[in-house]
RNA sequence: CGGGGUGUAGCGCAGUUGGUAGCGCACCGCGUUUGGGACGCGGGGGUCCGCGGUUCAAGUCCGCGCACCCCGACCA
């Protein structure tokens, strides 16, 4: 491609209104360029930038492409001759990779995948994500994926996932006689546990939602109420498995008020608890579902709301001062709860930017078997990977990029090389063109332009290698070579420029 | 959901007490340059986010709305 046909131009100027250094490097090289709702669009560099993640990952999967609902995936395998397969479907930018075994532990996803970062040069951490499901995310300050990793060990996982351990705080107390306090200004826990002058460990949180079951039979909403330590966090997630599936919201004020409680100084206390959730609901709408994290019983004497503005209860102990539908482990992880694996150091939350996600299940469908060499039925084991592409670029310049432009690896590079033309006279331009003529995958900078123009638009595309034909480069022998990974140069012999460029990258 | 910010040429931005819409980059033409974003001269390009109001006069002041960005958002 002639840099003169090319759709786009490069920037000089960073634009406002992106954070990441990938952005304004992409959308300076003419890579991609934002659009008015907050969206990017793609240039035709960063479409070839695609289109070669996209054929990375679907060689190195090794998997049949499909185009359709995956409702349809296990309708062909009717033999355990028919199996494992690997399928994957196209998105724009994404790909969704299943896989049909036989056997649960036929994983081909996560070698696959290792196969491909290392062939980007790039270096994800691995996050338990439950249930034998993995995440793969770049650590990155501003990224917007969530999750936390042990300084010590390195265990990463989401914070649904995370195994922590909530330490004691305050349990060789005696327990104390229940007493309320005046507590003016003090409708969260930071300000309850100033004003008392204790940890937020010696807190009890409430949070509260309403509950909807999703569609079918059993109860159709209810009131959710529930109560973690203050320090602690809720995780909506394990709240759901919990009451077996659904969704929650946060409640209202109204619906607060509803039940009998009151904002800002809500408590379990005093409120209509039903008592077990399989008990069919009553007729009475004030009832309510508490849910306790067990993190209650690593602590004494907790200070809690009193259901009446401005006061809270002091030395508060379950059960003796409040009844729960459930006492489970519900509580998510914050920063500084000490690791669950190896318990010698503190698990940290960290952003980063997500790039592929690995979930294997079981389908649940009754359709989904094959059969055994016995003649039985068998399950399908499907599993699923889901490779976002737009990520991986990000996340691959985030890492490979200088303050002159982006760096690609060769793997995902919309060309190989980039071809330089410096002068005007006769001899370079014959001696370019030839070498545009002869290469392939190779982006031509054929404008007469200056040479430091050039070579500053060469450096921010960030193509691995450039090839520059001048005239002191034909007075010196032939053309120079220089890769973007690198500051070396060399004169090659125009003639010896295409096994050169064909060497593997570092030699 | 709350707080703050921004909205003016393709991009980055200035625009004073209200008085003819500006600068840099990019773009077009001519010329000089050609190994690290070179220069001269000439040129084109605007729904100043939208709607309403105040005024002789609004990019500027007032009100409402929209969009985007940042920060906070487990609260009893």
């Amino acid at each position: 491609m002639r840099l003169t046909q090319l759709y786009g131009k490069t920037l000089r100027e960073t634009p406002s209104d992106v954070q990441l250094v990938s952005h304004q490097l992409m959308i300076r090289a003419a890579v991609m360029r934002s659009t008015a709702a907050g969206t990017f669009a793609y240039l035709p560099l960063g479409a070839r930038a695609l289109h070669r993640a996209r054929q990375l990952v679907c060689s190195a999967m090794d998997g049949q492409e499909f185009i359709g609902q995956d409702g349809i995936l296990s309708n062909e395998i009717n033999s355990y001759r028919d199996l494992p397969k690997v399928l994957y479907q196209n998105d724009q930018t994404r790909i969704n990779l299943y896989s049909l075994a036989a056997d649960s532990a036929h994983q081909p996803f996560e070698s696959s995948l290792a196969r491909i970062l290392k062939e980007c040069d790039l270096n994800l951490t691995t996050i338990d994500d439950g249930d034998n499901a993995k995440a793969f995310a770049l650590p990155h300050a501003k990224g917007s994926y969530n999750f936390v990793r042990c300084d010590s060990c390195g265990y990463a996982a989401t914070k649904d996932a995370a195994k922590f351990v909530i330490e004691d705080c305050g349990c060789e107390e005696e327990i104390l006689k229940l007493e309320k306090v005046g507590t003016p200004n003090c409708n969260t826990i930071a300000s309850l546990a100033e004003f008392l002058d204790i940890g937020k460990c010696q807190t009890l949180k409430a949070v509260m939602y309403v509950y909807q079951k999703s569609e079918g039979s059993g109860r159709p909403f209810g009131f959710v109420f529930v109560v973690v330590r203050g320090d602690l966090e809720v995780s909506e997630r394990k709240i759901l498995n919990v009451l077996g599936g659904g969704t929650l919201r946060p409640a209202t004020e109204n619906e607060i008020k509803a039940v009998g409680a009151v904002p800002g100084y809500a408590s379990p206390r005093e409120l209509n608890v039903i008592s077990n959730l399989q008990s069919p609901r009553e007729a009475s709408n004030n009832q309510v579902i508490v849910l306790a994290d067990s993190s209650i019983h690593t602590g004494r004497n907790f200070a809690a709301g009193a259901n009446e503005h401005g006061y809270h209860f002091i030395n508060v102990n379950y059960p003796r001062d409040f009844k729960a539908t459930l006492v489970a482990d519900i509580a998510s992880p914050i920063d500084g709860l000490r690791c669950g694996v190896c318990h010698n150091s503190y698990l940290r939350v960290v952003n980063g930017i997500k790039v592929a996600g690995y979930a294997p299940r079981r389908t649940a469908k009754a359709a989904s078997t094959y059969l055994d060499a016995q003649g039985k039925p068998q399950e399908i084991i499907v599993s699923s990977c889901e490779i976002d592409l737009e990520s991986l670029l990000v996340s691959i310049i985030e890492t490979h990029h200088d303050d002159r432009g982006i760096i690609f690896p060769e793997s995902v590079a919309p060309y190989d090389v980039h071809l330089i033309r410096l002068g005007k006279t006769e001899e370079a331009r014959t001696a370019a063109e030839a070498l545009y003529e002869k290469l392939p995958n190779v982006l031509y900078d054929d404008r007469d332009e200056s040479a430091g123009v050039k070579f500053a638009d060469a450096d921010l595309i960030g193509l691995p290698i450039r090839i520059t034909v001048s005239d002191k480069s034909l007075k010196a022998g032939g053309a120079e070579v220089k890769r973007r990974n690198s500051e070396a140069k060399e004169i090659v012999p125009l003639e010896k420029i295409l096994p050169k460029v064909l060497e593997p990258s570092g030699g």
